[in-house]
DNA sequence: TTGTAAGCGTTATCAA
DNA sequence: TTGATAACGCTTACAA
């Protein structure tokens, strides 16, 4: 048998709501008779039972944490970090990956009522959802790296994240300004309305101020029975386009990862990187940099984001209202898969 | 306010022990009452509490993984099946990264108070554990691609993994038979004696076997300061060697991110692989695969080491016995990072 | 086959 | 500052 409240009140002689108080830092409560307490406490390695905690607090301590497309390092970077902020705060965490074709908002609602959670962080996936829909999620919630596109008002939530147009125009312009005319793109999912769509955007603008005409050929979406954002989904969409013989100097994946597999394809081409084509990522993880050559990227402040959204998820969970997001500014890493081709 | 079983009780007009045994298969109950309660459950969108089904069975229905080492993407493929093994199987599954510092025993043991833990998955850690307090850990365990070293007979437990010893021997000794007589290793932690020494004696025997004489000098620890079993950790282990300017052909780390890590680090020496160094790496990421080169690697069959250490864990958990563990062979997957020296 | 009622281990309310 | 005691939502004897 286990130990349980009931034997430490007996064994301390007091009842059992003192004991309760002791744990969970009341106030009004005898500092050395806490002090017994939680000696006895450590003395027989009693650990109050979580279930039970739950059951009667009318919200559990627990935060749920679901990603959608995991094959992205981006994320298991992201996770560690919200791990450790919200075991700081003393509250239990589960994560729960979200299938390529599962509802994360039906996942959420579940879980909601069966775990009773406190809090919900998104990670990938939350596009396309009706008002309606969303208005059902009734625990705060936060976006990790990613915007909500209909700000729904009947919910708890802030994001966090960069400002994917922005960035994407960015380095699109930056392989414009290299003098690169002809940039394939290798985007997101089919119908994607979220992250994919602003990075698309950003690249269709920051082509069009540098009075290049789009060449919608050279826009790719990723492969849709391979993992997403992953290796070898870029490696298979940059073949195709490879194989098709298209014209063209540079190529802008967008996730480091893609960016990987579409040099192995350009390598088993036969071809160079730099020389023959331009290749950027996005995302700025460690794989970029190890890749030889190493990959010029966009870096997301992957740190500073899991803080802010998982200090935003507590305060709202204290406030009970939605608190602001924040926009982060991207960094462009310069590295040695780009090369100007301005003058040859 | 939520929906309870006694709502659904009151709008099916039965008893709540009626709705229960519909909801658990049970089979006492008339399948039209069922079949109406079912109705209902679904028509008033009812999840049952899980804290309140956790408190009242004696032991809930979730099972830990307890991931040791982060960094290495061979856990997350691992982490990925599992889950999908233990949902499949009506199981919640709880998972907790564990401080390169923390004692995953100890974490283990509260994790089983705390949470009335079925079962834990190992992966990662559990090296260095007296057999008491292992003995401590009451819950079946099941370690995944890896071992224990002293057999603890007060558990019920299983371990998956191949036999590291063997193919680390396996790998060396390919090197070995490629003409390679000065082979850097790449190890483990200092005083690992887990995987890592298992590994270290494999890559010995090779030598030895082959009529080379083992040069200690060649032999590297990972850096402690630095995640394990990380592309860095290869980087810096690998960039401090080649500063002392020692004298060898080959590398052997023994993990797949540490070769890449090591790779990078010769390529900013300015030289070649395989025409300078050769390169293998152990696990068979896809990292390895789409590397430039593509990395001579051992492949660890992760989805067979997940499958069975699932279905042993839930054999464990009926039974409450020990089952047998298993030994999986591994498969050398000869690459472009690796030529042979004979005829040079 | 079904319903009633007694817990499971906590926390929260209230009275002492 | 404390201690009974009533929930929390469920499962499971036991009785009907």
């Amino acid at each position: 048998m286990e130990t349980t409240i009931k034997d430490i009140a007996k064994m301390c002689g007091v009842g059992v709501s003192t004991v309760s108080r002791a744990i969970n830092n009341h106030p009004d409560i005898n500092p050395k008779t806490k002090e017994f307490i939680m000696q006895t406490i450590n003395k027989y390695n009693y650990v109050p039972n979580n279930s039970a905690r739950n059951l009667k607090r009318i919200e559990s301590r627990t935060i749920a944490v679901l990603v959608k497309g995991i094959s992205n390092p981006l994320f298991s970077n992201l996770v560690q970090m919200i791990e450790k902020e919200i075991n700081r705060n003393k509250y239990s965490f589960f994560l729960q990956h979200i299938d390529e074709l599962q509802d994360e908002v039906e996942v959420a609602l579940e879980l909601i009522k069966e775990k009773r959670l406190r809090g919900i962080v998104f990670l990938g996936g939350l596009l396309f959802h009706s008002e309606e829909k969303l208005a059902q999620i009734k625990a705060p919630f936060v976006l990790s790296t990613m915007r909500i596109l209909t700000p729904a008002s009947n919910n708890i939530y802030a994001c966090f994240s960069v400002d994917d147009q922005k960035e994407s125009y960015k380095i699109t312009d930056y392989l414009c300004k290299q003098g690169h005319e002809r940039i394939a793109l290798l985007g997101a999912m089919k119908g994607d309305e979220s992250i994919g769509k602003l990075r698309l955007e950003g690249y269709k603008q920051a082509l069009r101020d540098n009075g290049i005409s789009v060449d919608e050929s050279l826009i790719r979406e990723m492969q849709e029975d391979i993992p997403s954002y992953s290796m070898q989904n870029g490696y298979e969409v940059m073949k195709t386009l490879l194989n098709e013989e298209k014209e063209f100097t540079a190529v802008y994946a967008i996730s480091d990862m893609q960016a990987i597999g579409a040099c192995k394809a350009i390598f088993k081409r036969g071809k160079k990187i730099p020389e023959d084509y331009s290749v950027v990522g996005f995302d700025g993880l460690a794989e970029a940099y190890f890749y030889e050559p190493s990959i010029t990227t966009l870096r997301q402040p992957v740190s500073a984001i899991a803080q802010a959204s998982i200090q935003a998820l507590f305060r709202m969970i204290k406030t009970k209202k939605s608190v602001a997001g924040r926009v982060f500014d991207g960094e462009l890493i310069e590295r040695e898969s780009t090369q100007s081709i301005r003058q040859v």
